[in-house]
DNA sequence: CGCCATAACTTTCCAACGGTAAGTTTTTTC
DNA sequence: GAAAAAACTTACCGTTGGAAAGTTATGGCG
């Protein structure tokens, strides 16, 4: 099952790039993300295996390469989310939004989802996976803030925490098949998805304790 | 740097089970589960890697054991935690506790719980996983139906995937180093948990909305 | 004590893996 | 059209998981 059809005798001209990372995908749909190998990969785009080399250095590299796409499709999924909104929406839609984009980014693209969780399969020193990876996270963080501005930084802290947790927890214990049958049959998991949402924000909008110390 | 010294010449003696167990947790916690080797449990248990079959089967045997082991230290750490509440605390604090427990099980044994996140390296249709995996879903189910009693089949759902996915969440997140540096200090790391519990407890146990349909 | 059945390993072998180096083919550039 | 550069292939190395076959230690029994 060739990801991209190789006219014999031909060089890809840049499109092997896509071809591996197609075939990363698929193999971690169909058998894992710790089953992702170098030669499989490039049987998979119809080459040798020495010829992800020159375009990604090493596995790691790869790997990385992969990862990096899905941090930059996160972001376009939570984007997405907010923008499906109407005008003038509330920021606590905005914030419930940005949740929507991370839950629908995992669910809709599972292979990067599932190895953007493996950290040590990455290298996280990478500079375009360093760019790519801060995006999701800094739309979330605004749209916390703008959610529920008056909150101190302990507040926050606590209510960025819940809200990163739940919703990658949540898409963790999905796409890894476990958690019980929560969420199963397929046709309740926009209802559960938009539950957990309605409680996320509930709690993120919550006031904060007043408090003594930090 | 060998787990249990070996006396030369002599063989296990049933105590190379627990060798290959903790050479699996050291090389977790080293260099990550990817890392894991048969060969290499193998040589810090001071046996060839042959020796693992009779006791495990194959590699996925023993990863199979180790997280085995992983859940009952979960479940006991749940029961620990739930144990240290002054006698009748209230339902709340009992769920609350049932979290903390999970929070410290991934603290306490970061190999097991990394190891329990990695689903597809699992066979999860060996009956000891099973049943060991079963309990700590179970301790949390419990408490949460105490906590919140009045609660219909689609709120509690939604307050027990909010509670397993944010808990789970978290700690997978700090875990694999990601999660910006929210919960950093090391010193902060106790008052982000018990807020983080709070912010969970008080969401889990608000009341549900009224609503139509299921 | 001596013997043996069995459990607990070791050794050997194999295909597949990641990575490097060197060679070959294709494409671009001038 | 030739030279240079890019895009690969081939060959090789050390390592891995697993199977098969051989070896050694241990416990039970007379």
């Amino acid at each position: 099952m060739t990801v991209t059809a190789k006219v014999k005798g031909r060089h890809h001209h840049g499109a092997l790039r896509r071809a591996l990372l197609d075939a990363v995908a698929e193999i971690v749909i169909e058998e894992g993300p710790e089953a992702v190998t170098l030669r499989e990969c490039a049987r998979r785009a119809g080459v040798s295996h020495a010829a992800a080399a020159p375009h990604f250095g090493d596995k790691r590299g790869l790997l990385t390469a992969f990862a990096t796409e899905g941090e930059t499709r996160l972001a376009e999924a939570m984007l997405a989310a907010l923008g499906a909104l109407p005008g003038g929406s509330a920021p606590e839609a905005r914030l419930a939004a940005t949740g929507r984009g991370y839950i629908v980014f995992a669910r809709s693209w599972p292979a990067h989802f599932r190895l953007k969780c493996r950290a040590n399969l990455i290298d996280r020193t990478n500079r375009d996976w360093c760019e790519a990876a801060e995006r999701p996270f800094a739309l979330l963080s605004e749209a916390l803030v703008a959610a529920a501005p008056d909150h101190d930084a302990r507040a926050r802290r606590a209510r960025l925490t819940l809200a990163w947790a739940s919703v990658h927890g949540f898409s963790a214990l999905r796409a890894e098949g476990s958690g019980s049958d929560l969420w199963r049959p397929e046709e309740r998991a926009t209802v559960v998805e938009e539950d957990l949402l309605a409680l996320i924000i509930s709690a993120c909008t919550s006031p904060a304790p007043t408090r003594q110390t930090e």
